[in-house]
DNA sequence: AGGATTTGACCCTC
DNA sequence: GAGGGTCAAATCCT
């Protein structure tokens, strides 16, 4: 781990720790008013230097075409539902089923009313045999049927590593990309991935700040045949699928990207998986994640 | 044979 | 009661 990683976790966990101090402030009695600013400042700081450390400022690449666009917003009425986990919702500019590296098992489908395609619902794989409550719901976009609206809820528990798998297998027969790879050049650090050829689009809107890897390590399927079923693969085929070379030629103009997509912060440029590249808000940055990775990674 | 998908029924919330 | 989410038996696939 190099030093800019270890000054970006010191800032991290020194906002961490500052944070709990301020909760803890926060008892009306034990701390007065000018203490509360005081820690918020600190805090403020110590995010803005590890932020400032990511550099998640798109004008880093000024010759690069994001292909990726990542943005968040809150989902509004998510939680209205019975669920309360937290979502976010991708909206995925390509014609196949999105991938995203975690092994989903489909349980069900519906007709949503007023919706001119069904949604389906996948949970994660290792639901019963490691209790991850991870689950999905995928859905054609009506105003473009290009367009896959993946809503993720939950974190994955699971202990799996399909999505670093990918990238390993790939490399070993050399179809897909050369590698994992953790980008620190100016500061950005995230892996890249990439399919030949491909491009994508992504709208994430969410309510809490989580980041789960598997919404970055995407991978894609090949266009289903019918429009009953055109969610219905486990994804973990399309990785073995994308394992024995598949490669599918699809070219996502940025003019057909939704036209709600709020930032496009970021694009990270020479991915050593060739064309596919991934952005990211630096609010997306989810600091165990990252750093669960990062150990992972060195 | 075992695992994944399909699909109608059921459950829960509004 | 309507609509969305989940269950589970039947079916399909490898």
């Amino acid at each position: 781990m190099d030093m800019e990683q270890k000054i970006l976790i010191t800032e991290l966990t020194r906002g961490k720790d500052l944070a709990k101090q301020l909760s803890n402030n926060l008892n009306p009695s034990s701390s007065s008013l000018e203490t509360h600013q005081h820690l918020i400042q600190k805090i403020i700081s110590s995010y803005e230097k590890a932020l400032s450390m990511l550099h998640c400022d798109a004008s880093l690449k000024p010759n690069t075409t994001p292909r990726t666009e990542v943005s968040y917003q809150p989902c509004k009425d998510i939680n209205k539902k019975r669920k309360t986990m937290p979502q976010r919702t991708e909206h995925v500019k390509v014609g196949w089923t999105p991938e995203d590296g975690y092994c989903w098992r489909k349980y069900g489908q519906k007709d949503i009313l007023g919706a001119n395609f069904p949604r389906a619902y996948y949970r994660c794989t290792h639901r019963h045999a490691q209790g991850c409550l991870a689950t999905k719901q995928v859905q054609k976009s009506d105003s473009d049927p290009t367009i896959f609206e993946v809503t993720y809820r939950g974190r994955h528990t699971c202990n799996q590593n399909s999505h670093l798998a990918l990238a390993s297998n790939s490399s070993k027969d050399n179809k897909i990309g050369k590698e994992l790879h953790v980008k620190t050049e100016e500061s950005i650090i995230f892996p890249s991935f990439s399919f030949a050829h491909e491009s994508i689009g992504l709208e994430i809107m969410e309510d809490d700040l989580f980041l789960d890897m598997g919404s970055f390590s995407p991978s894609f399927r090949s266009p289903a045949t019918s429009e009953s079923n055109y969610l219905s693969k486990s994804p973990c085929h399309m990785m073995n699928e994308f394992g024995h070379g598949q490669s599918h030629n699809v070219q996502a103009p940025e003019s057909e990207l939704t036209a709600d997509i709020i930032s496009t912060p970021t694009s990270v440029n020479n991915s050593p998986f060739g064309d596919f590249d991934f952005s990211l808000a630096k609010e997306d940055l989810d600091t165990n994640f990252l750093f669960d990775y990062l150990d992972t990674c060195s």
